[in-house]
DNA sequence: TTATCATATGAATACAGGTTCATATAAAAA
DNA sequence: TTTTTATATGAACCTGTATTCATATGATAA
């Protein structure tokens, strides 16, 4: 009958799932990325970076920061590669570390806009 | 010289940054989306939905939690309108809500793999 | 109605993590 | 070398939030 079947779709889709998910490991680091653009303050420091490379300062100004708490919020973010950057001269630059962010960018962006 | 023009040029990006940022409510609806997923529970719920439609039970069974944690973990997920929910008889099916999540978790699946 | 099954919720505890302040490093200028 | 500019780091405080336990609601079956 129907609801059998139905039933044993629901029971083999879990199983499945269970079969294709990551190890914990995984899950655990696609989680950590996912928490570096959790915040508000990085999630702006992100946007900014999305219009090409910047140096500290202008971050800091870009999303009305303080430096000691950018300097951390870029590092939670260079942990996590969402971010690289490069030295020159006293200045280090940062911008997006590749595309799988900016794309995650731009389906979050999208997402919003479909809200209202 | 070409110092200057770069230096105008990283100003210009930072203005243009500034003048792109979503509102302060866009980026905190935004950065509560990703907050959303950032937590390795509530991530191993929603790629065990990535297969489909599944009820609590099921979801409980394929994340290995019990059944008080993964309702609250639900409800995050629903709050966020990451997930959708239907009710059929006794049981409740969850399903993720809509195409960009899933492009958010293909993607982010694939940013885990270019990482060894 | 009462009993049972499936899911949801509230309150309390416990821990993670963001921000700040003070200070350290690194590079260039004096 | 000393000073100044640009960025990074450590520790401490404090807020936010995930999990647990007990219980409530909602739906069906008896």
């Amino acid at each position: 009958m129907a609801v059998c079947d139905e039933e044993q779709l629901h029971e083999e889709r879990m199983k499945r799932a269970l079969a294709e998910m990551p190890s914990d490991e995984g899950v655990g680091v696609m989680a950590a990325r996912f928490k570096a653009l959790s915040e508000p303050s990085r999630l702006k420091i992100l946007l900014a970076l999305a219009g090409g490379e910047l140096c500290v300062e202008h971050i800091t100004e870009a999303v009305a920061g303080n430096q000691s708490a950018v300097s951390h919020q870029l590092r939670t973010l260079r942990d996590n590669r969402i971010i690289k950057c490069r030295r020159e001269g006293k200045k280090v630059l940062y911008s997006v570390a590749d595309d799988h962010i900016m794309i995650m960018l731009k389906t979050a962006k999208e997402h919003l806009h479909c809200d209202e």
